[in-house]
Order: structure tokens, then sequence, then C-alpha cells
RNA sequence: GGAGAGGUGGCUGAGUGGCUGAAAGCGGCACCCUGCUAAGGUGUUAUACUGGCAACGGUAUCGAGGGUUCGAAUCCCUCUCUCUCCGCCA
């Protein structure tokens, strides 16, 4: 969550760069400051209280041992006044540190000023492109055929089983799906990541260290006898290794890389977009995390940035770069970069990594902190960022390799698939 | 799933109602001393919120939450986690 101090300090600042979200903050933010400045005074008359009272219970305890019962009695009564007194207050204190929570947890990650004004992904700002884009003829066929004519994906099985957006990967589509994954993993471990495996199931105190929660528990799906929710994505349980740790400076930065499956409800989406592999209730990605020093977290993004790049340029994947505007900004981002491939015969751009600077949004929430080099303790800088996302990548190596024999598997991925052809 | 034991500072580990934010040891840091295999001495060493320019204060925190009491690490209740034994099991 949002800092109280930069509010504070940098209120109308913080309110106009939140005019890129399209909101307006300025209300909250008062309501912030408000009920902040409310609980330090409860506190302060708290604090007095206790010490008066502490101060009689020690007086008290004095007397007894001297034997003075009467004065000691006395003295017990003063103590009792004051008793309820410290109990209301104790009370306000609590309900005031839930409302002052329940407002930051309804503030999102304040926009980095390189986020585009925008409302919708219409307006997002495209800042690279990559290769061609390929000329199909007439006959090219979507994945989703491709994937029937080749026995690749059994989508009606799934359904079966599971339901819509829960596939079956069978044979050299199994075989594909694997070796994407141990390509990804690879060329993460060989950028310097080191590789985790984490549970897929996570509690609900992570669920809020990473900002799902307690907002958007409607998005994963939930074990309600464990109070435990299935990821949506490895960087929940990844970026929660970090909770509540003091890491020291030459910890950083931490790199982490994880396979893990990916659980999304989506509710509410319908219609062409979701046909095929374009959008699952379950799916596989390798994710990259990477924690940093303030100071470094833009050079660090720009590297994450190259990575992503890399690969996508082995995979021989036409693709582009867009900086998201405010509007189609996730909530705990400062600046996020997706990277969308072309999907040939479906003729579009298909979403399939997107890679942010959380700032300390995610910090702030995690307790995670370092001691700087002036040894004060400070909160670091989190990121992430798909390396990548499989059912796109499949869908657009599909596509776009498809020809009268069959589909051609990039030369990279040979080593991975044991085959160069899927026919 | 059943039975039992236990969660104290970076670590080990004392502490069964007040003088304990917490002994002692280890580790860390600073200084001092000493040229024989690096040891000794002294001091210091938690976090958060908060007041103050500062010096220096206040409050909270001994797994979490509640309760008893003038006063709780210490007593009571609930939860949680860890360990041991049994059961089950990849």
């Amino acid at each position: 969550m949002v800092l109280v101090q930069l509010l504070r300090e940098q209120k109308q600042k913080v309110v106009e760069a939140y005019r890129k979200r399209n909101i307006d903050a300025e209300n909250i933010v008062e309501q912030i400051l408000e009920a902040d400045d409310y609980r330090k005074s409860n506190q302060a008359k708290l604090d007095s209280l206790l010490n008066q009272s502490k101060t009689i219970a020690k007086s008290v305890g004095e007397l007894f041992s001297q034997g003075k019962r009467e004065e000691a009695n006395k003295l017990k009564e003063k103590s009792t006044a004051l008793k309820q007194e410290i109990k209301d207050l104790q009370d306000r204190a609590g309900s005031i540190s839930t409302e002052l929570a329940d407002l930051l947890y309804q503030l999102p990650n304040v926009p980095h000023v390189l986020v585009p004004d925008g409302k919708t992904d219409q307006d997002n700002e495209e800042v690279f492109r990559f290769g061609d884009i390929p000329e199909m003829g007439k006959n090219a066929l979507p994945h989703w055929e491709l994937a029937k004519k080749y026995n690749l994906i059994d989508f009606e099985t799934g359904v079966k089983i599971t339901g819509a957006g829960f596939p079956v990967y069978t044979g050299n589509g199994a075989r594909l799906q694997r070796a994407l994954i141990q390509f990804f993993l690879d060329e993460a471990v060989k950028a310097g990541y080191l590789e985790v495996q984490t549970p897929f199931m996570v509690n609900e105190a992570s669920g809020i260290g990473t900002g799902q929660l307690p907002d958007k528990e409607g998005q994963m799906y939930q074990v309600p006898i464990d109070g435990f929710y299935l990821i949506p994505t490895a960087e929940v349980p990844v970026t929660n290794i970090f909770r509540d740790t003091m890491l020291s400076i030459k910890d950083l930065p931490v790199k982490r890389t994880a396979y893990s499956p990916c659980f999304r409800r989506e509710a509410g989406s319908y219609g062409k977009d979701v046909r095929g592999l374009n959008r699952l209730h379950q799916f596989d990605k390798v994710e990259i995390v990477q924690i940093t020093e303030p100071g470094l977290s833009y050079q660090t993004l720009d590297e994450m940035l190259e990575h992503v790049k890399s690969i996508l340029t082995k995979l021989e994947l036409p693709y582009r770069i867009v900086r998201l505007c405010g509007g189609d900004l996730g909530f705990a981002a400062a600046l996020t970069y997706d990277f969308e491939v072309y999907s040939a015969a479906q003729d579009k751009w298909l979403e399939v990594s997107s890679v942010s600077n959380f700032e300390s949004y995610q910090s702030n929430r995690l307790k995670c902190r370092y001691k700087n080099s002036d040894g004060k303790t400070e909160l670091v800088h989190t990121l992430n960022g798909s390396a990548l996302a499989l059912p796109r990548i499949l869908a657009s190596l599909l596509e776009n390799n498809q020809n009268e024999n069959g589909i051609s598997i990039p030369e990279v991925l040979i080593p991975y698939t044991g085959f160069h052809e899927i026919n």
C-alpha cells in the first residue's frame, strides 16, 4: 500500500498522478490523513493514561511490600477508575487502525511519470516492435483448429473433467508445452535467477501481501474449508517468500524464477476473445521476480524487459511492447509493460507477458525491508514479470508456423521437443 | 485423524504475578591491551508507533487474540504453528 508519509508530504503531486488512473483521489487522501491524525492524537492520550496506570501499579507493589496495605488499596481504586477510559481509547485505536487500513487498501499505487493517460488498452503506448507480421494465406487456421487437426489439445474432454477453460494437452501438444516451460526456466537461470518451486495454494496473509486481497478475492479460486486460495500467478508465493523479512544489502538484488500453473476465475469474460487458448482458467507460466534497492528498480525493470525480449526473439515470434496507460495499469503497479505476440490466423496481438515495477507498494504490505548503506531500514522495491505465459505463446507458435505439411518448431526449441515439426 | 510436549531477543537458553524489555552464554559492533599460533579486557548490541532541533522521553511487543488483576512472559480461555509417538498414505 501507499505510504502515508508520501501522501502527507506530496499530497498535491500524488493526487495529480492519480488522475492518470482516472480517479479523483483528493477525497480519500484527505480521509486517510485525517484518520492518521486522529490515530496519532488518540494514541497520545492512550499512552499518557497507560503511563499513569503503570506508575500507579508500580507504587501499589511497593506499598504492599512495605506492608502499607491501606495506602495501597487507596491507590488501587485510583487505577480502577482509569481502566474504563483506557479501554475506550484502546477500542477506538482498534477501530481507527482498521478504518485507516481499509482506506489505504482502496488506494492503488501511484502511477509513474512515464504512465500515459488513457482509459482502456486502446490508449496503451507502443514503445517497441520486433519481427515482421507474417503474411498468411486464406487457408490459415486458428490455433484451436490446428490443435484439433494435429491432436494437440482436447478442449472438450477438459470441459468434461472440470469445465470450460481447463484444456487437456495431449501427445506433442503436451510435449511442446513442457519444452517451453523447460526452455523458459533455463533462460531465466542463465540470466541469474534462482529457480524455486513453491506451493500452488496460499493463505490469506500471502494474498494480502501481494495485493490480491482484500479486494479481488473473486478473481481467485478458493478452498474455503482450509482458507486457502489457488494462486493466480507464481508472483504470489514467490514474493511472499520475503514477507516479514529483513534483507541485507548484499542479498540484493534478489532474483527468483518459478514455474507454476496459474488459476484464474476471470468472471465475466465471453465471446471470441476466449476461444481456444486465448483465455483459460488454468494455464502454465514461468515467472521472474526481482527485489532491489529503491534507487535501482527502474534499471532492473529495463533488465527484465531485455530478458523477455531475448526469449521472444529466440522463439522468432513477432512481438511488440506497450506501456500500459493509467486506465489499464494494475492496482499495485507503478509502471507496467506488456508484451504482445502477433497471432497470425487470428490477426491480433495477444498479451504474453506483463512486466511491472511495484516500487514499495507490495513491500510495504509485505514488510520486506533492508538496511541501506547508511544502516537505515528502508522498504525494498519489488518487480515481476511473466517469462512467459504459455498458452498464447503456444497459440501464436502454432498459427505463425503452420504450412502445408504441418507446423514447424523454432530452432531453439528442437533440443527440448525432440522433434522439429508437428504433422 | 488420535495422544502428548512446546513456541521467550540474531542464536542457545533462564524466568510461575510487581524491582523483567526481559538473566546468562554465543554471535555482532566499537574501543583498549598484547607481537608467539589470535587471545584477553571494557562498553555496546531488538522492533514499531509517537513527542522533541537535539539531549532525551512515552507506549506497545516474550506465537496470535481475548480474559482475570491495581499490576501478566508468568494464571485462565480460544486459535495457530512446531516437535514426538500412534494411525493413514505418494
